[in-house]
DNA sequence: ATATACGGTCTAAAATGTAGACCTTCAGAT
DNA sequence: ATCTGAAGGTCTACATTTTAGACCGTATAT
């Protein structure tokens, strides 16, 4: 299900492009990632504290498959410490409008998701 | 970060609204359930079928929260075999919208992707 | 002298996902 | 009469993935 199988090749196609696509940024943190970096650059540490629950080897993983499928861009200035900056490329600029059409919809239903968790839980409840 | 624990309590609200529902959908099948279930009522095992390589365990549990989270009914009628028929909610029909544009973008730039794993596969062989 | 920040990697342990056996009941084939 | 298969799952054992946290090297601030 994975692009990166454990010998750490890259699955460079999949049958259906669909979830060829979706597999890599629906995971847990892809999308996280993509929206912290929406607003502008930011570096390895500033999106650690964004995204506020990551572990390092999560964000470094997930980070390195967003650059290999071209969405970001990773750069390195060999400074002491270094400073390695992460840059929405053109193709994840253009991810942005799906996402964020995502985003509001998340936004404008939760209330009724959590009407529906709260109703769920009732009928489980009773007997 | 998921919303059933393991003593199966239902979490009912997380602190940010868009995690609370990224995290829900953001997940290996939800999508992929989401997207079978867009023509119309589906089966379990007809799902199963559809979806071609997702086990029991996991669309059983993924169904439940579809149905928790009030994005699909499930309806069992008590037959024997008994029948069991998976629906879309409105609030489900309202999130194929979203839903449909990230599939879009996905089938429009799945090309480029590819050529990006490419590239950054030739740029990690050489030395 | 010590602590901190930078951007990670590594390891061990915890959580999660998978495959496949198993359950009940009935229809149809042998 | 017996056996098979399908329905919609659950349960268990195993495999994979994620997490937490130590560690690395250098340099500035205290």
């Amino acid at each position: 299900m994975t692009a990166i199988t454990a010998s750490d090749k890259i699955v460079l196609e999949q049958p259906c492009p669909i979830r060829d696509v979706l597999d890599r940024i629906g995971d847990q943190w892809s999308l996280l990632i993509l929206e912290a970096l929406a607003p502008g650059t930011l570096r390895f540490n500033a999106l650690m504290r964004e995204i506020g629950d990551i572990s390092k080897q999560m964000l470094s993983r997930t980070l390195k498959q967003l650059e290999q499928d071209g969405f970001i861009t990773r750069t390195l200035y060999p400074e002491v410490p270094p400073r390695v900056e992460y840059t929405l490329t053109p193709l994840g600029l253009s991810f942005l409008e799906p996402m964020q059409q995502l985003v509001a919809w998340a936004d404008t239903h939760h209330r009724t998701i959590v009407a529906a968790r709260i109703r769920y839980e009732a009928a489980q409840t009773k007997t």
